[in-house]
DNA sequence: GCCAACGTTGGC
DNA sequence: GCCAACGTTGGC
């Protein structure tokens, strides 16, 4: 299994509203980085870190799980969407996502700033200077302290 | 295929 | 709101 750590806008998206709606498709990944890890690389019941980005302070929130396979992002059809393609179709769709479910919120949220001074976190994706990307792969062991540093149980 | 211009992300 | 980093676009 692998871990991995997906970033949201809580004023869009927060692990609040996950945890009330149980499960939501992953829309609106438009890099295509981020979408080839969805795609190819995640598997069903993989774990992700949920980080809340552009928050104050910005900082890993809680735990969400890979549910089931792969599918075309539904947004990119709609016209209507921010996340609209014109250059996607449905016999050849361009971003692809997957569904998460709620699996914990942490007890102490874990700013960045803290991650940042953590030894044992040092060389994670989300600490390099430059990364935007909104889906990285995180080492176990990576992923398994900060489950510990935020109180929670990580799965 | 290069690369300048432009747009976006996201911490601060 | 600023701006560094970096991805994407499009002219050539």
């Amino acid at each position: 299994m692998r871990h991995w750590l997906i970033k949201s806008e809580p004023d869009v998206f927060s692990i609040d509203h996950l945890a009330k709606v149980k499960r939501e498709p992953w829309s609106g990944v438009r890099n295509y980085q981020a979408r080839n890890s969805m795609w190819k690389d995640m598997k069903p019941g993989d774990l992700a870190l949920f980080y809340h980005s552009n928050a104050v302070p910005p900082g890993v929130a809680g735990v969400a799980r890979v549910v089931g396979d792969a599918y075309p992002d539904p947004t990119q059809f709609d016209e209507a969407s921010e996340y609209f393609d014109p250059k996607a179709t449905k016999e050849n769709p361009r971003w692809w996502l997957r569904d998460f479910e709620f699996v914990e919120k942490f007890p102490m949220y874990i700013p960045l700033q803290e991650m940042k001074e953590d030894d044992a976190l040092q060389g994670m994706v989300i600490l390099q200077k430059g990364t935007r990307l909104s889906i990285t792969p995180v080492e176990a062991a990576h992923y398994k302290r900060v489950c510990k540093l935020g109180g929670g149980k990580g799965k």
